[in-house]
DNA sequence: GTTAGCATGTAAGGAGTTACATGATTTT
DNA sequence: AAAATCATGTAACTCCTTACATGCTAAC
């Protein structure tokens, strides 16, 4: 049997069990609910995905027996490996992390992050942007040339899409940079509460 | 052998070729830039794929010895089964047409299609977004209860951006179907060039 | 003369989905 | 008593990518 595990569902899995222990069913309807329109997975790539972390020994399951004669559905716990494992992922400053799919599931994970991590990803995420924006700048001039009003008219709409993604990262890179800012360096743990954004809607014209 | 061939893929070639045959060098370089951005295919999907369709008879590919001692490039074809092919591909009002995938294919070839046809993708697209508006602005809803702040902007920005990709959607809907008034029901054909887009940025607070 | 680009392909792998099998439990 | 939902799992399949093998030609 093909070892089943992956980056994105690897990550949700652990960041979800750090809130608290679940089983699987319950686990992917909140996988479901907080990644949302992009990537519904399936009970086919999650189960299978914690039985190979299972395997090694990222997360431990107990099958409960409690409620009468259930078929004995299993509830999956962080090991001390998986929350290290969690903690190894969140810090990786892999360009993987700015894929739009994977940039998602850290965005989730954002109010149980270190300030300085959000702030890599955010920047990196941006990065991933402005790379895409050139690429597809030039898309739109080379449509203008062919003179095809379609092809011109999606590329452009997209160019217009993905600044706007720029503009949310550089408001919300602004917003962690204030933060940082007020607190100090002494906050730096990662359980804290996550703080309230969008706080203060007058000063976003300030420079970067 | 696994028989390779997916539906964009094919969509996409077949929309190609019928523009000018070509070799699938030459064909790849003109997927990826006009698709662009998202979904660069590969030569080990390309080559594959055109294989297959050559054992259906949908393309014919002539080796081309002409330019002194070549690798003997193969300039595919279409046969008048891959162009009727297409023409079904086009026609077809299969939800898959507005995935975000396929839409983009479907749009990059609408300088080649006919109006109606473009206006039920367009109006498929729409009420597939309007979907998922549904499903993201009850996540939304639930994110402001349970009161993580970042799960919630997530939620939020992607609201944003699905709302824009509707109104972008409504705007080239008008468009459409302006052009259909004006042209009468004479103006049928699928080869004809493709209108001016964006003509009146003036009228575009009418009601639909 | 070596890098870069043209050109065609194959094998293996990755990341997931769909459809199925199975059964208990709650709701209608 | 039927239908919906909870719950776990497997096998097969999809669709595409990466990495490799191959060799030619043009440019630097």
């Amino acid at each position: 049997m093909r070892p089943r595990r992956t980056r994105v569902l690897e990550l949700a899995i652990l960041g979800h069990l750090e809130e608290s222990p679940m089983h699987g069913y319950e686990l992917r309807k909140r996988l479901n609910s907080e990644l949302g329109a992009f990537r519904a997975f399936s009970y086919g790539s999650l189960y299978p995905c914690l039985k190979e972390m299972l395997r090694l020994d990222l997360v431990s399951g107990s099958p409960q027996e409690g409620a009468a004669g259930w078929r004995s559905r299993i509830v999956y716990q962080l090991t001390s490996e998986g929350r290290e494992r969690l903690r190894a992922l969140l810090s990786e400053s892999t360009p993987a992390a700015t894929d739009d799919e994977c940039f998602g599931v850290h965005f989730t994970l954002f109010g149980r992050t270190r300030t300085e991590v959000r702030m890599r990803i955010l920047r990196g995420r941006r990065h991933r942007l402005l790379e895409r924006l050139d690429f597809l700048r030039e898309r739109v001039a080379r449509a203008t040339e062919r003179g095809d009003p379609y092809i011109y008219e999606l590329h452009r709409h997209r160019v217009e899409s993905v600044e706007r993604e720029v503009d949310w990262l550089e408001d919300l890179i602004k917003q962690e940079r204030r933060r940082a800012e007020n607190a100090g360096v002494a906050d730096a743990n990662i359980s804290g509460s996550a703080p309230p954004l969008r706080g203060d809607p007058s000063a976003t014209d300030q420079q970067m």
